[in-house]
DNA sequence: ATCGCTTGCTAACACGTGTTAGCATCACCA
DNA sequence: TGGTGATGCTAACACGTGTTAGCAAGCGAT
């Protein structure tokens, strides 16, 4: 099994009989070069004959450009919530990619978070551009030093960066749901946040359920609100809170599905039934949560177009220039099943 | 907003005064190489201070490595089994990669098949070796092909490939899991597959289902297996079907957590109770199967050990040559839970 | 003083490609 | 015949790095 070296134009060039320089004016269609239709003919039969490609690194290293894109994501403590989207999201990505002839560098930061690590990838050009997912507010700093050269789009929020994001409009989904636990007729309606207030999407999604109160004209009432953080554990704890008040709301709003799903087991226990004596309302959509008993009435999260677009406006960033700060805040729907009282069944 | 070019190592030699050649020496830490205390000192202080890194296509072309290695994913029909461990198998291999300095290029396939994709990242040596995620039969040619400049890892498993795989030990698993029913005291346990069994994980669970009743003397009936195909919905109409048995099982071991969530909406909705009526078991331990009600028993499938164990391997064929076809299988734990009537509950 | 050996460094080549400047050849027109 | 332009192609440089061969200086031994 001879370890032969893969065929370089300089092969090509000779077996169709010209210099290398006509193989790589054919090979890459340049606009005004001036070659003949037979030479044309012979230098594409010769690639095709030698299944010949250009060397990545080469083509790197004169063109300046990789021609692949890192996706970065920050390691959340919540896991199994980014979990549960990432490979939506990564398909939105990659589709958009694909059509652009880029290739798509996953990077995990480490939990300890190491700045240097990611500006590694830019300082040795090995990506053209980058996306961050989760970015957390200690990364504006180097963020913005490195957008200069290279481009960044960010996924989710970052308070005041100039950089293109894209993001969930979570004020908006978290208004739709409380709105329409309004008209199913509570007026005394709990909330779960998903996480602590300090994370940028669950203060939005706590500020979309004052709003709509407010609008109904229900005054706020802070016992009301129990705080989840991630994981099903917290919801279960957060629910036991709600159901220990001496008034206990008719209808919670929770600010995510997998903490929904603890805090559906609690209700069980209590020997509490859903939606007759608590209705329910989660977020995100999570894939299994349509399996649920009952399934989960939820706002659903556009993960495969968060990718995408995020993908475009990297795309955009880097043919044809720097965007003037654009953020794209994505709609979400409401999934109507069961667990709120208005769905088809039981 | 100067756009100024990223220093090279010609830069360092200057500031540093020396020649380009020792920079480099110094800074890949040549063993063999004669530099004195003082000088590598000043090299290494002026790289720190251009905060300088070699261009990654510069070494490429003249390394012959592109230090990154591909995840390459068949689109399966089987989506949401798939995605439900995609994170944390890429984990598993991140871990491994970045001890190796290695980085990871992730290629989903389109699903209308197109070997020439995946061979174009091998030829053009964007990377230096491929885990190919969920082989096909109809890959086996290509793949050999180009197992022989490019190490090629299978995670998941190739009828009579050479290649090094890993894979889980189905057989085993479903054994077991059958076992643990038959420990229970049931006699009369159905099966409901994950697949066709023209997959192979599917065949190798029914296999193990078979092997586990022949084991405790019990004749295997043909009339208590039930086909899914990856979906709640198959898993729902396989289950009606062993409910309308004239004798149906006092228990089943279902072979995907997903299919199995299907199969439970229609146990309730027969008003049958879990597992008092019907004992459960269930195959992968898909993140939220644990908040199910009840709790499903399942097989954990180990997916980030899977992610690593391939890592692990294709390493070890990039750094010390290719291995004489090493296959892993990795073993299974089963996790009581609360549907098969062993847990700690009701 | 000459040889040989070690030490500390550098010149020069190779990697495979994209691209610019320029060289022949030929046709056409004055 | 000589000039002008287009046509078809190529030589040569650049990209930034790793690496081999070799050069100069110093030093001890013969």
């Amino acid at each position: 099994m001879m370890k032969r070296r893969s065929p370089t134009a300089e092969d090509v060039a000779r077996l169709a009989g010209v210099s290398r320089t006509t193989v790589s004016l054919v090979l890459n269609g340049v606009p005004d070069a001036r070659i003949s239709p037979e030479t044309r003919q012979r230098v594409l039969e010769a690639a095709a004959r030698l299944n010949y490609r250009p060397h990545a690194g080469a083509r790197h290293l004169v063109r300046g450009r990789s021609e692949v894109i890192a996706f970065v994501m920050r390691q959340t403590p919540d896991q199994v919530f980014v979990d549960a989207f990432l490979p939506e999201v990564l398909r939105g990505l990659s589709d958009v990619l694909r059509e652009a002839n880029l290739h798509l560098l996953l990077f995990p930061l480490a939990p300890d978070h190491a700045p240097e690590e990611t500006t590694r990838l830019l300082q040795e050009r090995r990506v053209d551009g980058m996306i961050l997912s989760g970015p957390r507010f200690e990364d504006r700093e180097w963020l913005e030093h490195w957008a200069q050269e290279t481009p960044v789009v960010l996924l989710g929020h970052l308070a005041g960066s100039p950089l293109p994001s894209v993001d969930v409009d979570n004020l908006q989904a978290a208004a739709m749901a409380t709105c329409h636990l309004l008209r199913l007729g509570h007026r005394r309606i709990g909330l779960i946040t998903n996480a602590p207030l300090s994370y940028t999407a669950s203060y939005e999604r706590w500020l979309g359920y004052r709003w709509a109160l407010e609008e109904a004209g229900i005054p706020y009432d802070e016992t009301l609100v129990a705080f989840g953080a991630f994981t099903p554990i917290s919801g279960a704890a957060a629910m036991e809170q709600l159901l220990r008040l001496p008034e206990p709301p008719t209808a919670v709003f929770i600010a995510s599905d997998v903490v929904a799903f603890g805090a559906l087991q609690v209700i069980r226990r209590h020997g509490l039934r859903v939606p007759q004596d608590l209705a329910l309302v989660g977020f995100d959509d999570v894939p299994l949560s349509a399996y649920l008993d009952p399934p989960l009435t939820t706002v659903h999260l556009p993960a495969e177009d968060l990718g995408r677009e995020a993908g475009r406006l990297l795309l955009q960033w880097i043919q044809e220039g720097r965007p003037s700060t654009a953020t794209i805040r994505l709609a979400t729907r409401l999934i109507i099943r069961q667990s709120c009282g208005a769905g088809g069944g039981t």
